[in-house]
DNA sequence: CCAGGATTATACTGATTAGTATATTATTCA
DNA sequence: TGAATAATATACTAATCAGTATAATCCTGG
C-alpha cells in the first residue's frame, strides 16, 4: 500500500481493504487452527497461505493469540445472538424453543470450525478473553434454563432436573461441532429439523406435525 | 531401585511397583493435560509433580506422546466396553438402550478428564494411534445405530434420520465431559437417570415409571 | 561385601517459533 | 517531483522444551 488518502466521510475504500485483509488472515487462521490446532500452527504458516510473511500478519494483529480470541469470540457471539433473539420472541415456550434450537443448530453448523476451535483451544485464551467468552456462555445457559423453566411451569415441558436438562439440550446441539463436516451427507435444514424434533421430545413436548412425523 | 530380583512366578512385587509408577506418571499427566493442555505441559512439569526428573518419565514411557496415547485410548476403550456389553444383552431394545445410556454416562462422568483430553488433543495423536481410536469410535457408533435401528423396526423408537439421531444421542451423553466437574452439585446417579429419561424420550420411547416421573 | 544390572539424576543439544528491529517499497498529497 | 507516511519484507533474538548422553546410585544375589 502506501500513504492512506485522507478519510472522506466514515467508511472509505481503505477501511474496506484493511477489513478484507483482516478477514483473509482470520480465514486462513481458522483453516489451520481447525486442521492442525492453534499451538502447532505458526504465524509463518498463516502468512504463507496468503503469499505474505509474518510481519504482514503482525501489522494487522497485535499477536497470534489475538487471532484465536477473535475466532473464539465470534462463534460464541453469534450463538448468543440467535438464542437471545429466540427467547425474546412473543410466542409460547414451545415455539420459542423450536426457534432457538433451529437457529442455534444453524449457527453451530455454519460456524462449526469456530466452535470446534473454541472448544479445543479454550485453555490457550488469555484470562481476560476467556472470562468475556465464559460470560456469554453463561448468558446462553441462563436463557435456555429460563425458557425450560417457563415451559415446565406452563405444563408444556416435562423433566426432572432443570440444570441437567438444560445442559443435555445444549449438548445435543453444540456437540454437532464434533461430527459435522461440509461434506456431511444430510443437508443442514434436515439436521436442524431432526434436532428440533429430538430436543422437543426429550423435554416431553410433542413436536409439531411438520417434523418427526414420517420415517425415512 | 536396583537389581531386579529373579522373577518367581508371573506377577511379582517388582512388576507391581513398575505398574504403580506408570500409573502415577499417567495420573499426573492427566491432571496437567486436563488443566493446561498437552502441548503446554512439559515432561519436566509432570516429573516435578512426582518429585522426580525427566529421565524418570522417559525410563517408563518411550515419549511424551505415548502418555497422551495411553490416556486417550483408555477412555475410549472403557466406553466401547460398556456399550458393547449393553447391546449384547438378551433384552429388548429399550432395556438395552437404557442400560447403554446409563453405563455410558457413568463412564463419561467417571473418566471425564480422559474424555476431555481426548476431544481436545486428538490432533496431537500420531496417525497410527488416532486410527486405532477412531476405529473404536466407529464401533461405538455402529453399536448405537444398530440398536436404534432395531428399536425403530420393533416400533419402540420413533425418529426420522437414523444417522443424525444416533449422533444426537451420542452427543447428549458425550458432551457431559464439557460440563461435568467433580464438584458438580447433582450426584452422578441422578445425572445418569436424567440422561436415560431424556434419551429415551428424544427417541419417542416412553421412559419407565422409575425415571422422569416427579418434578423437583 | 562386591559385581552387575536396574534405576534415576545432571547436564546438554537441536529444533522450533513468537515476536521485533530495521530496511525497503509503494502511494498519495503538496 | 519530492517529502511523508503506510505497508510489507528481511533477518535476527530469546525462550522453550523434547529427547539423550553420560554419570551416579542403589539394590540384590552370590
Amino acid at each position: 500500500m502506501g500513504k492512506r488518502p485522507r478519510a472522506v466521510e466514515g467508511e472509505n475504500l481503505w477501511d474496506e481493504i484493511t477489513a478484507l485483509k483482516r478477514e483473509r488472515i482470520l480465514g486462513e487462521a481458522v483453516e489451520l487452527f481447525y486442521r492442525k490446532g492453534y499451538l502447532p500452527t505458526s504465524v509463518d504458516a498463516v502468512a504463507e497461505r496468503l503469499g505474505a510473511t509474518k510481519p504482514f500478519v503482525y501489522y494487522h494483529f497485535k499477536s497470534k493469540v489475538d487471532l484465536l480470541v477473535e475466532i473464539c469470540e465470534r462463534g460464541t457471539r453469534e450463538a448468543l445472538a440467535v438464542i437471545a433473539a429466540a427467547v425474546a420472541l412473543d410466542l409460547g415456550p414451545q415455539e420459542k424453543l423450536e426457534r432457538l434450537v433451529r437457529d442455534f443448530t444453524a449457527v453451530v453448523l455454519d460456524h462449526h470450525k469456530l466452535v470446534a476451535i473454541y472448544f479445543r483451544e479454550q485453555l490457550n485464551l488469555p484470562e481476560e478473553a476467556a472470562a468475556r467468552i465464559a460470560a456469554m456462555r453463561r448468558d446462553i445457559d441462563h436463557h435456555l434454563r429460563a425458557l425450560l423453566a417457563e415451559g415446565r411451569e406452563a405444563g408444556v415441558f416435562r423433566f426432572d432436573n432443570l440444570a441437567v436438562a438444560s445442559l443435555i439440550v445444549a449438548g445435543m446441539v453444540s456437540y454437532a461441532f464434533a461430527w459435522y463436516r461440509e461434506s456431511f451427507s444430510v443437508p443442514r435444514e434436515e439436521i436442524a429439523d431432526t434436532m428440533v424434533a429430538h430436543v422437543l421430545r426429550s423435554l416431553g413436548a410433542e413436536p409439531l406435525a411438520r417434523v418427526g412425523a414420517a420415517q425415512r
